[in-house]
DNA sequence: GAAAAAATTGACAAGGTTGTCAATTTTGCA
DNA sequence: TGCAAAATTGACAACCTTGTCAATTTTTTC
């Protein structure tokens, strides 16, 4: 075996052809015959060629690097789509880069701007991919906009102008899991509400509100509690509506760690979960399994999401032909588990 | 504003030197004087200059990259360690990318070397960091040393030959913890082990079988429960060890995850924690807070890990200085929360 | 004060790929 | 059959930086 590493030069030769040939042949261009496809092709592997990136880089001013905004409060959500991006892009010949990018979500134009200059400095990537909770940011995607870099969102956000979307129907979910909770007999439903700019949190609560209203039931405002995706304030909000003498019989939290909180909250009160209170969440994320009973909830396909929103980013950028925007949404899952039961005589008579 | 992207030949002419002296500026090589390496500086600074990465890693055969190695059962703890990577490598210019390999764990010698082989094939990063539960994994510490890539691992593992280490002390810490629960008047203790071939497991158990030897207690063989650091072996762990008739006051847990189980199995027996059972975990990972009460654990500085695993590895880059192994050991934090409690009397007399 | 050593500076090539353009061959069509 | 158009192929430049080496100037040493 040749310990110096083989290029374009070394499978030109081998295969009797000029490198510009092989060139052709790598990059499925065509005007090449056949037969020389089929020698280069034979030459790449003989030699264990590969090619090298800096130079596609240098000559095609192209990094074949897409880069995820990180946030400090990622956590279990993001790994999971940080997970299947990988995936993709290991099987697109890219890579997966990192950066971190803290406090831009009440940031100037300017602010942002000069953070993402800041972070494409050393290294441009051909791709940004955005997750909550900066996917929603317009002043975000005006500035990638500007700067001239393609990005895929991810989560319930606006369509912009630009760009690709990839979800699921937040809207069509929170229906579901409130159908869910009216068939079990349940009429007094409370529901604990995200971060404000989030639109994920008014999607979800548009949905729950639809949903009850088309099942003759009224949404009381006394049994709606603000919450900010957090444990803690999933707790906080499950202690606020569980010490009301009317308490909801069941509640709908608007992700799986405030839905754990509120179950926490329950059993502090001492009410048994599903037997004298029912809690639905939405994700399917790490903590739906990690506590007893499991959590009823919505399950996200995160790991698609991040997949399919890179393998459509690289698509859009070598084909580069979908300059508007492009929607697309992914089925979601409802998992039925422990959290939620048949509503008991004794619950309703109380 | 110039709209073509600045190249060293421009701040050359603008600074009157010639390129080199530019580059030798821009890599603080002697030979300049100092009045051209301000006039470089100026050139720079006026003209926004960057260079091209792209350019430098053709030229010199660096990517200016460092690969992080995941798995799919990644979780809750590699995310911060990357966080501190990540800013480590946003501050050093070097950018952070990520792979993934998974099922490495009993793969032979030259399964390893051409999962690694493919994974480097497109973008060959300068140096590698890996994590559990790839860090202690001999076999990959050879194919690496083997593919010349420099490595930092992060973990209670074997010091290779090669290579740079990062960890707290394992050992320690588990002392310390179960001093706390002896000195809480705990006698019964119990244990929960991790998964096997991780050294970890065997680090922890051995620093609490010397605490308990220490304090004059003995290990009883049947208040060690198998684990394999998931919240679901923790509940079963704890399930098996509290039916017991002699169960113990207190269960040590090598890791949050099964503490967490512990503690929930504990409540399924109508156990309260901490007045009934005294619980400690490891790492204080995210469900520490996310349980009530708050679990006592033990806190890993896993964003310094990163931060410092990162910095020592390019620091080695820069001045190949570091041939032979380097070991690093943080400090960790005893994290007093509410699973753990004196032991009451009529615990005791039961 | 002169030779030797060190410092300073720049011209040029190399690193591996792809775009441009021109040369040659094949195909299509009248 | 003959001419235009299309397909095929390769030579060469360009992408931007850094290493090598040589030319020139300054400093050191005896």
């Amino acid at each position: 075996m040749n310990n110096h590493k083989a290029k374009m030069k070394d499978v030109a030769d081998l295969a009797g052809v000029s490198i510009k040939t092989v060139s052709r042949v790598l990059n499925n261009e065509p005007h090449v015959q056949e037969k020389l496809r089929t020698q280069v092709r034979d030459a790449v592997t003989k030699l264990g060629y590969v090619p090298s990136q800096s130079a596609r880089s240098l000559r095609g001013n192209k990094s074949y690097d897409i880069n995820l905004i990180c946030h400090a409060a990622g956590g279990d959500y993001i790994s999971v789509i940080q997970f299947g991006a990988v995936i993709a892009c290991q099987k697109l010949g890219y890579q997966l880069s990192l950066s971190l990018l803290e406090g831009l979500e009440e940031a100037s134009f300017e602010t942002i701007k000069s953070s993402f200059e800041g972070i494409l400095r050393h290294h441009k990537p051909d791709g940004i991919m955005l997750v909550a909770p900066y996917a929603g940011d317009e002043k975000i995607g005006f500035v990638l906009e500007e700067l001239g870099i393609p990005v895929v969102r991810i989560g319930p956000v606006e369509l912009l102008n630009q760009g690709i979307l990839v979800e699921i129907d937040d809207y069509k979910a929170s229906i579901e899991l409130t159908q869910h909770l009216v068939k079990l007999g349940h009429k007094k439903i409370g529901f604990v509400r995200g971060v404000e700019n989030q639109r994920s949190t008014h999607v979800r609560y548009s949905g729950f509100c639809v949903a009850m209203n088309a099942a003759g039931l009224t949404v009381d405002p006394d049994l709606v509690a603000e919450g900010e995706f957090s444990f803690q304030s999933g707790y906080d909000a499950g202690l606020k509506l569980l010490v009301k003498d009317n308490r909801p019989t069941a509640i709908f939290a608007s992700n799986d760690d405030m839905a754990a909180g509120v179950v926490t909250a329950a059993n502090m009160q001492g009410l048994n979960v599903p037997n004298d209170l029912s809690v639905v969440g939405f994700d399917d994320a790490a903590v739906a399994v990690r506590m007893r009973p499991e959590l009823t909830t919505i399950r996200q396909p995160l790991q698609e999401l991040g997949q399919i929103a890179i393998e459509t980013l690289v698509d859009s950028l070598t084909n580069n032909s979908i300059n508007g925007p492009q929607r697309i949404v992914l089925d979601y899952e409802f998992v039925l588990r422990g959290t939620t039961a048949q509503i008991s005589e004794k619950t309703i008579t109380h």
